[in-house]
DNA sequence: AGGCAGGTTCTTA
DNA sequence: TAAGAACCTGCC
């Protein structure tokens, strides 16, 4: 089916976003893979893109799993080029990106798995996991299976020697421990979704091999509060750099996350030069 | 070969 | 409570 976006909507840039780990370039379009469905997508004119699922899958998942229903060209608006010229720089090389709503549960177990790892090597790993359960959802464009993210029952069940062939090294016993808890129930990812931000984010950090970072990015693209802020190494450097007066988290409330992704984009392809 | 990559835990003072 | 070391693995 072919759908129209007029906000802003890049592809690529939401690709290479790092807020998403099945998410590639294939040919002329991208494969895009959420829990345990599957998407080809391409831009097939100047606002008008090619999506190879039903117009009931797209009304139903997809418009929220792409955030169509927020304004992101308004949000990116509110940047005053005179007060922050560098944000606003990032943001004009960022436009584009989106912030994916992702499920919560795939979402904790990637960024548990990001811990000191570099993205072509986190990929690597959540398709290798994947392909450890093997539960086919589907074919990618060229006719080779397209794996389900794990649930977190899949995951607990999982033998030790196939999940030792993830090359998760030392995050697979956190990887395990959190399928344990979500799956046993003593932890409920549902519930905490109606939990204050604080509660949220106690809950996360209780977590073993969850620290502040991957819990600001499971609140920020698990949960998809926008005002989450995860702090990595470049964006440390960003704020170091560039910000050695503080960066100004008041004005841009509760959309700071999308100013972190402009950030953070800008940061690693460009704006460190 | 040694260092480092989207950090967190464990140990020590 | 706060630094510093240790940690798996893959890649340069």
């Amino acid at each position: 089916m072919k759908i129209e976006i007029f906000d802003d909507f890049d592809l690529k840039k939401i690709a290479d976003s790092g807020q998403c780990f099945r998410f590639n370039e294939h040919g002329d379009g991208y494969e895009v893979t959420a829990s345990s469905r599957h998407l080809f997508i391409k831009k097939s004119g100047e606002f008008e893109y090619e999506l190879d699922c039903s117009p009931d899958e797209y009304e139903n998942f997809w418009k929220n799993y792409f955030d169509l229903g927020l304004d992101y060209r308004e949000i990116r608006g509110r940047i005053d080029k005179d007060e922050d010229d560098y944000l606003y720089r990032a943001a004009e090389f960022g436009k584009g990106i989106r912030i994916l709503r992702q499920d919560p549960w795939e979402m904790l177990i990637s960024f548990i798995i990001s811990q000191r790892k570099n993205i072509p090597a986190i990929k690597a790993s959540i398709e290798k996991l994947c392909a450890a359960v093997s539960r086919k959802i589907g074919t990618d464009s060229e006719g080779r299976a397209v794996y389900a993210f794990p649930t977190p029952e899949e995951l607990a069940g999982l033998s030790d020697e196939k999940l030792a062939s993830c090359s998760l090294g030392y995050r697979d016993k956190y990887v395990r421990q959190a399928a344990l808890d979500v799956a046993s129930g003593a932890v409920s990812l549902d519930k905490w979704g109606d939990a204050s931000d604080e509660e949220l984010m106690t809950g996360l950090l209780g977590l073993f091999g969850v620290g502040v970072k991957v819990a600001n990015c499971e609140i920020l693209f698990g949960y998809h509060r926008l005002d989450a802020f995860p702090k990595d190494v470049w964006i440390n450097r960003v704020l170091e750099l560039k910000y050695p007066n503080g960066f100004n988290f008041d004005k841009y409330a509760p959309y700071n996350g999308i100013m972190q992704q402009y950030l953070f984009y800008y940061s690693r392809n460009d704006g460190l030069i």
